[in-house]
RNA sequence: CGGAACGUGGCGCAGCCCGGCUAGCGCACUUGAAUGGGGUUCAAGGGGUCGCGGGUUCAAAUCCCGCCGUUCCGACCA
């Protein structure tokens, strides 16, 4: 390709909206632009990457039996009804006003809707049916460029099988499917299992990126793997000792005190000596008083699989109503209310908390002594630098992007949308299904978040617009014009890729720094300076290594370094 | 949906607080010339409903009200 006829708009300056890394330079290196909040178009460089990603993972849906679909993003709103999805999507799901159509957000609807009666025997079975296909989502707030768009480009396949043994072949081929597919896109991915029992056989798993820009905060064991959503995550902590003598109770005067930071600072003691108080109104109607250490935060979903139903965190008027104090003075302490402390307080005694009365607190509390009908539970969030569970290693706690995710659904739609299949007996049977996404962007600006350096993006073997950045850098001069242009096309002809920089006007520098920004791997260089020994340049983006190369070399070298 | 900031040629910004001639600057663009290995130089140009609507005023980019858009933090996220 010409970069003279190519539309390549690169910028000199960062765009004032974009703030990750992988936003600012898809922008700058001209891969995309953006039309409205979460609505991106894909120029020419960007969209031959996006192909390039989604041959890649094409060529892994159909090693796996994968049959590729082009499925409407039009969807009449009646099937989605049917599934009680329109109200499970909500606000999320985006509505044609002018006629009952929904804009599909995903496709397990309408490829049921093709299984039903045409996959009508186990001789159908199994099957996995897969689209590449633009999907559309009212996101509240679109963020981070490209990762989290309203519109947006996801494969999602769907398998069809005849049982639960079958649907565990199919999630097994997709989740080997994935993880070639991404080492293929070359990106330093993690697994993240989670098999919440709830459902029975439903499990699934999230592959995740380590980024800033991510969304959700996982703890992760780079020794032994165990990766899990910080919501779930356990880890190992040594709960501290009993004091050998547990104080009598005694009561504080502490006023405006409300925080455990001032706490500490009143009295002088340690956050580990605190219980914070927090009150939770389970099912709505009955208070319970849940206990931290310190200043650890509840996590209310792992309260919330403690305690089963709902949860929410009582509103300040209900505390002083259950209490008597408000949020700041609220404690154990003769307060006739369901209490559960965390792991980490089991136990302890000597502790310091609020006396439900403002402005007073109680010192000298001994759990075991004082609040005899105490539970515990692992209530917190596990933090970086606790031990695994599984390894005894370091844990880091850190935010991760998901980029694509694999679910055994099971009959949760055949049995909706009346999806069903006879056996070999003529008796009919709901058809399993398992759904697996991958969002197709999110290689991309990945890839990008993970590859790159202050001059630009750092393209490789792995993923890479062009194979050679070919710069013709004066190319008023008819020698480096046309030396140039002989090696353009002599390696075009030899099924090399290259993007040739061609222009007249522009200078040296402009040349390299849009070289450096769009940083395909290898640059070849031909100047002037070097044509009077006969010799071009070969220069590595990402070392900055240069090579002089004989002109008649240069095809071989080229071989030797792309095999 | 809560909190905050921003909106001025294609891009990045100044001007606004304290209203006043033809609304500036850098980059980009056009033309000409020089230069040609790291965003080079000189000269001459083109391009703006100052987000939209209303109000105050002799006069509004500037002050007031409403709306829209974008970004960030939070809530939400099959």
């Amino acid at each position: 390709m010409r970069f003279s006829k190519t539309f390549i708009p690169t910028l000199k300056e960062t765009p004032g909206d974009a703030v990750i890394p992988s936003h600012i330079l898809m922008i700058r290196a001209g891969l995309t632009r953006m039309l409205s909040a979460g609505i991106y178009s894909f120029l020419p460089i960007g969209y031959k990457l996006i192909r390039k990603i989604s041959e890649v993972i094409r060529e892994e849906m159909n090693a796996i039996g994968g049959q590729e679909f082009h499925l409407p993003a039009l969807n009449p709103k009646e099937i989605w009804q049917e599934t009680g999805r329109v109200e499970a999507f909500g606000d999320t799901l985006f509505h044609i006003k002018n006629r009952d159509y929904v804009l599909a957000p995903t496709h397990e609807e309408i490829m049921a809707f093709h299984a039903k009666g045409n996959l009508k025997s186990y001789k159908d079975l199994p099957q996995i049916w897969y689209q590449i296909q633009t999907k559309f989502r009212n996101e509240p707030r679109p963020r981070s460029g490209v990762i989290r768009g309203r519109q947006f480009l996801m494969k999602d396949a769907y398998s069809f099988d005849v049982d639960y043994e079958g649907l565990d072949k199919s999630y097994e081929a997709h989740d080997k499917a994935y993880r070639k597919i991404f080492d293929r896109c070359g990106l330093k991915y993690f697994v993240v299992g989670a098999s919440s029992g709830a459902m029975g056989g439903s499990k699934s798993e999230e592959f995740m990126l380590k980024s800033d820009a991510g969304e959700d905060t996982v703890a992760y064991c780079s020794k032994c793997g165990y990766a899990a959503n910080v919501e779930v995550a356990t880890s190992i902590i040594e709960p501290i000792k009993r004091d050998e003598i547990s104080k009598e109770i005694y009561e504080i005067s502490t006023p405006n005190v409300k925080s455990i930071d001032e706490l500490c600072g009143f009295l002088k003691i340690d956050d580990t000596q605190c219980a914070k108080s927090r009150i939770y109104i389970h099912n709505n109607d009955t208070p319970v008083l849940i206990l931290m250490q310190g200043n650890e935060e509840v996590n209310e979903n792992k309260l919330l699989s403690f305690l089963g139903g709902t949860v929410r965190p009582g509103h300040p008027e209900e505390l002083k109503e259950i209490t008597g104090a408000d949020a700041g003075s609220i404690g154990p302490i003769k307060i006739g209310l369901r209490i559960i402390a965390d792991l980490k307080l089991k136990d302890r005694n000597n502790l310091f908390s609020g006396a439900n009365k403002n402005d007073f607190h109680i010192g000298g509390i001994d759990l075991v002594r004082d609040v005899k009908n105490i539970e515990y539970a692992d209530l917190r969030f596990a933090k970086s630098g606790e031990k695994c569970i599984r390894c005894q290693n370091e844990l880091e706690v850190f935010k991760a992007i998901e980029l694509g995710h694999i679910f055994k659904l099971g009959t949760k739609y055949s049995d909706a949308l009346g999806v069903r299949y006879l056996d070999e007996h003529g008796k009919d049977h709901p058809i399993v299904m398992g759904s697996y996404g991958i969002g197709v962007e999110r290689i991309l600006a990945c890839f990008i978040e993970q590859n790159y350096d202050e001059k630009g993006i750092l393209w490789n073997e792995h993923l890479t617009p062009f194979d050679l950045h070919l710069v013709g850098l004066n190319m008023k001069n008819n020698e480096v014009s046309n030396i140039a242009e002989k090696i353009f096309d002599e390696l075009t002809k030899k099924g090399y890729e290259i993007l040739f920089d061609d222009r007249i006007d522009e200078t040296a520098g402009v040349k390299f720094n849009d070289a450096d920004l769009i940083g395909i791997p290898i640059q070849i260089i031909v100047g002037e300076k070097n044509l009077k020994e006969n010799s071009i340049e070969i220069k590595f983006r990402k070392t900055g290594e240069r090579y002089k190369v004989k002109i008649d070399e240069l095809e071989n070298k080229i071989k030797e370094i792309i095999k």
